[in-house]
DNA sequence: CTGAAAGCGCTTACAG
DNA sequence: CTGAAAGCGCTTACAG
């Protein structure tokens, strides 16, 4: 491998002069730089990234912590978050590590007193989540992509589920729907007190009962494929409900084979309108008036915020929710 | 942060006794062993990875490639492969970059030169895929995570497509039906020679041929939800069919619903075969007899190979299919 | 069994 | 504008 001691032998110059040059951080002459270029294009150098992490104690990854939970529970919308979390990282000049792994406080410990990381990400965010006292204690950069209902002063980026709801139920009741299914995640999701389930459950609740509508909640078991099960249920259950809104990816994929299979069309029959990744609502042609939950700009949004803290331009704790964009898919009929 | 020199003065030996005792490289009386640990509990020490890794010559991280392919196909397992790739790797002791965009051959090419990988993962294997010619110019241990048709040597996992295909087929024939639909993934996938869209394919198509059995193909296009629009015209463009296989995750997912929806029973009525990673199968709970594409051996399995590769235990190029597992959930009905 | 010393490939005050 | 030198925290022949 070609070192930068090569490169200064091949055009004449010291180590320092080269390494000056790499860097733009000391003034050198047009002359010599051109001359070190010329060595480096004519050797094939690139800078022994091991090195330079040693000699200036920085390193350039950031960890994506994805703990694993128990359960059935599988998220379709993962690898959508893993891809874009590392792009995100790579404009801003970062390789990402995987961190994956029950015990992913330890991880988090290992990665960060190993000196492999400069800072995370942390998925999956439940209340009381054990990785934001870790990530405290080791005074990690960190940024969470979900909120907590107490972040200990841990900046967040999650998608406004508060607004989608809020937006939603209005909307609802503007079109005079008077009562309502909302389907969920499987129950276990609100058990362990995942944040975006709970929040957006809350809301929604809240909202409903403030302008009169009576919203009935159906946690989508995993005992069935995309919650059909509980959909047709809960067709027959709320004969009088007139709309459903589903907060679940995989009943969001499935409800149109199921409003097929009971014979009702959409919005005639009954309306409805979804909150979901946009990334699955594109790639799989989502039919239904939608709150889009912009991946992209929710993971480009925390790799900016990690960053700063990273190089120390943090301007205080931010918290950011980024709202859903609104489709109109014409899901949604006027019931007055 | 707490060195080895900090250790080796709280133990009163030296650097390389300390250094020792960490590698267990060279053997050290069993009371200095002791003293050292005492002294790196006491102190908190961990090892600085970069700095041995600078020793050393060798990097601890392995690269999982993921390009980024145009077009609006969304992998509904793409988490799955990730998390279980970051875990395997993690057994091994090593640690996971995650590498994707468009640009991956430079990718590579920049992560083995800045010394930051010892070997990578490649993911989405198409025919002649460039990434095969940039891994072989680098000598950079790889294992391919799908078979090409010309892999220029180097070791490949996947899942035995050929073998699934053909036992499908068979196993139809002996129920004694005659006219099979086949739903596959987008022309598009095809177009680009995504490996296994077009093994399954092929093999199945010359097995139906061999036992007299008309395969009719439809690829589920990206315009409708899970390919329900493509099931529903070939129930009615194939009147005769008598069974369906399928495989697209997104299609198999939305199957059940677009059965029910036409008034179909399954086997009743149509008889239904699908191949389907166990992760989506096991989560989404899928109801049809199939293979499932056993997620977790075939990565096991090829980070095993790549492993002993980076390590130089390689015993000559591997390739290796791993059979997806049979379970037969009674969705295919006798016709004879 | 243990230690002194050189080396891995960079960066960065410091001096000129 | 450029270079000599020290240093980052390890590992590893080598000598004893």
């Amino acid at each position: 491998m070609v070192t930068i001691q090569d490169v200064a032998k091949e055009a004449g110059v010291s180590k320092a002069t080269v390494s000056y040059v790499l860097s733009g951080s000391n003034a050198i002459s047009e002359q010599t730089t051109k001359r070190v270029q010329k060595a480096m294009k004519k050797l094939g150098y690139s800078v022994n990234h091991t090195a330079r992490a040693l000699a200036t104690a920085k390193t350039n990854t950031i960890a994506i912590v994805a703990p694993y939970r128990s359960g059935n529970f599988f998220s379709l919308s993962r690898g959508a978050y893993l891809y874009a979390l590392s792009n995100a990282a790579r404009k801003f000049g970062y390789d990402t590590l995987l961190l994956t792994g029950e015990n992913d406080r330890q991880l988090i410990v290992d990665a960060v007193e190993g000196r492999k990381i400069a800072g995370a990400i942390l998925l999956d965010i439940v209340n009381d989540d054990p990785r934001i006292a870790t990530a405290k204690q080791l005074k990690l950069p960190v940024v969470l992509l979900g909120k907590a209902d107490n972040t200990q002063g841990l900046p967040y980026v999650d998608t406004d589920f508060e607004y989608a709801a809020e937006m939603m139920i209005h909307r609802l009741a503007a079109f005079g729907h008077k009562e309502v299914v909302l389907i969920g995640w499987p129950q276990e999701q609100y058990d362990i007190q995942m944040n975006y389930a709970v929040r957006f459950l809350q809301k929604a609740l809240e909202c409903a009962q403030s302008v009169g509508i009576v919203l009935r909640v159906v946690y989508a078991n995993d005992e069935t494929l995309g919650a059909s099960t509980e959909i047709t249920e809960a067709l027959c259950g709320y004969p009088q409900a007139t709309a459903f809104i589903i907060h679940n990816d995989a009943a969001v994929l499935a409800a149109p084979q199921v409003m097929q299979g009971c014979g009702l069309a959409v919005p005639d029959d009954i309306s409805i309108i979804t909150v979901v990744p946009d990334q699955i609502a594109t790639g799989m042609k989502i039919p239904y008036t939608s709150f889009f939950i912009d991946v992209n700009a929710i993971v480009d949004t925390a790799m900016d915020v990690l960053v700063r803290q990273i190089q120390q331009h943090n301007t205080g704790t931010e918290t950011i929710l980024v709202k859903p964009n609104f489709a109109d898919l014409g899901s949604l009929s006027q019931k007055n």
